[in-house]
RNA sequence: GUGGGUGUAGCUCAGUUGGUGGUAGCACCUGGUUGUGGCCCAGGAGGUCGUGGGUUCAAGUCCCAUCAUUCACCCCA
């Protein structure tokens, strides 16, 4: 019986782990532009810990985690909880107030597989610990746009507060008598939601829910007086840098820890799923796991899947196969054993060098020299070692000369790299 | 957890009202005057038709079950 990787697992092949790299290298490349250090975390944590931060209510905790439920442990399905279990117990605050941190690896989470959504799925996530102002929110949403374009793939943004301790519970109050007035016009979905997350109600698919909801009462016109100063400074923030944004008041979280500014970039070409990147502030979380008081937290994590399905999709320029600088070709065992040691010490001076190891006919070796997309071909017959000459030929423009093997070896070696890397 | 679609070569797929598994395309291997790649041509290799039952003289084809996979709901990056 053949065995084949877990459902909603996937291997990534040669020919598509290229455009995961391109991805990972803009990334890195932008965050150091924004002077971001990274950061890497163990994937198993205390299952107390995502329990703890996410919310116990969610369905990421109380169905969809890999738990070993005898060993209370976890693994993560999300960066952020295990980074700021990081910074609190490495003391990062102590060391710089502000904190701004990068991460790229795998979550895990045992949802129902669709397309965009895996069981095992990577993430970019980024955070900034320690800053509180409205420009950090502009900052970071400044830095996921440039990503985003950079890697030329188009989504839109869109913006909403969440509010803070201080003004969401009365909002949720009047969230709840809104609801509560036209339930059975609600799809039994949101009647449940009601119930456990009533502000899920305002971001339900169903078409007559949306309707019913369109009246619904705005979060942003019940802030509190600190929350609405902040939106509004992120917004003009946002202006400043030109960032594109839609205002949604009925966008939500789904982890409970956000408060404030939240944001998605969004796409249409990712089938149901629509979020590429999501996030937002955080500021009572670092505290409520048990790290110093009063360290304002924001960050988001885009999603590398959806990325490059997106990249796939929007046709980007496929990156062609690097291709080899020489393929040396050795004919028969002799030339063979004369080329082995030749293609070593080539690799030690930076070139990227292959031969057969089969004893393939010399078309067949021509053509694995063409595949490689090889610049040079290096042939070694038994002709050319009675004559003590290699022949060297210029893949492109097919002109081949002869080069003396002489009893030094480091000679050809010579000729060749020099040739090699002047072109 | 719920609902729909699809399982034939490594990949993409044909396969008629049930009647011997495809000269199919891509990829792979070997050749096309003894030792020179891309194009072209010829040949070759590659399969328990997802699996197990059932109906039938006969099942890739029809029925049931099961597994896998995929899309959607839920949830979410």
């Amino acid at each position: 019986m053949k065995i084949s990787a877990l459902n909603g697992f996937k291997d990534i092949l040669p020919g598509e782990v290229e455009l995961w790299q391109h991805v990972e290298s803009v990334a890195r490349d932008i965050f150091s532009r924004f002077h971001f250090s990274e950061i890497r975390m163990p994937i198993l944590e205390k299952t107390d810990l995502f329990a703890r931060s996410i919310g116990e209510a969610t369905d990421i905790v109380e169905k969809e985690m890999y738990t070993f439920v005898d060993k209370q442990i976890t693994m993560r399905p999300e960066a952020t909880a295990s980074l700021l279990r990081a910074y609190i117990q490495h003391g990062l605050h102590v060391q710089k107030p502000v904190q701004r941190l990068f991460t790229i690896g795998p979550m895990f989470r045992h949802e129902r597989p669709q397309k965009g959504r895996l069981r095992q799925f990577h993430q970019l996530d980024v955070e900034v610990l320690g800053a509180a102002s409205p420009r950090v929110d502009a900052e970071l949403l400044g830095l996921a746009s440039m990503l985003l374009a950079e890697l030329g793939v188009t989504v839109s943004l869109e913006v909403n507060s969440l509010g803070c301790p201080a003004c969401r519970p009365a909002f949720r109050e009047t969230l709840l008598q809104f609801i509560e007035e036209r339930k059975e016009q609600l799809c039994d979905d949101c009647k449940r939601r009601s119930t456990t997350n009533p502000l899920r109600v305002l971001d339900c698919k169903n078409p007559k829910c949306r309707e019913q909801v369109e009246e619904a009462p705005s979060i942003l016109e019940h802030l509190c007086e600190e929350c609405d100063t902040h939106f509004a400074a992120v917004q003009k923030n946002l202006q400043q840098l030109n960032v594109q944004y839609r205002l949604n008041k009925f966008m939500v979280r789904g982890l409970d820890y956000y408060c404030r500014t939240t944001f998605e970039f969004i796409t249409k070409d990712l089938g149901s799923q629509s979020a590429v990147c999501a996030g937002g502030r955080y500021d009572g979380l670092v505290e409520q796991l048990g790290g110093p008081k009063k360290v304002p937290g924001i960050g988001f994590a885009m999603g590398i899947e959806r990325l490059v399905l997106l990249l796939q999709q929007q046709e980007q320029e496929q990156a062609p196969e690097k291709g080899i600088d020489i393929f040396v070709v050795g004919l028969g065992e002799k030339a063979s054993d004369f080329s082995f040691p030749l293609v070593h010490a080539l690799r030690q001076n930076s070139i990227v060098a292959a031969m057969d190891h089969e004893g393939r006919s010399l078309k067949s070796q021509m053509k694995q020299a063409n595949k490689a997309g090889a610049g040079w071909a290096l042939i070694l017959g038994e002709d050319e070692l009675e004559k003590g000459v290699a022949m060297f030929r210029n893949m492109a423009t097919k002109e081949q000369n002869e080069i003396a093997i002489v009893n030094d070896n480091n000679e050809l070696l010579n000729i060749l790299i020099e040739q090699i890397t002047t072109g």
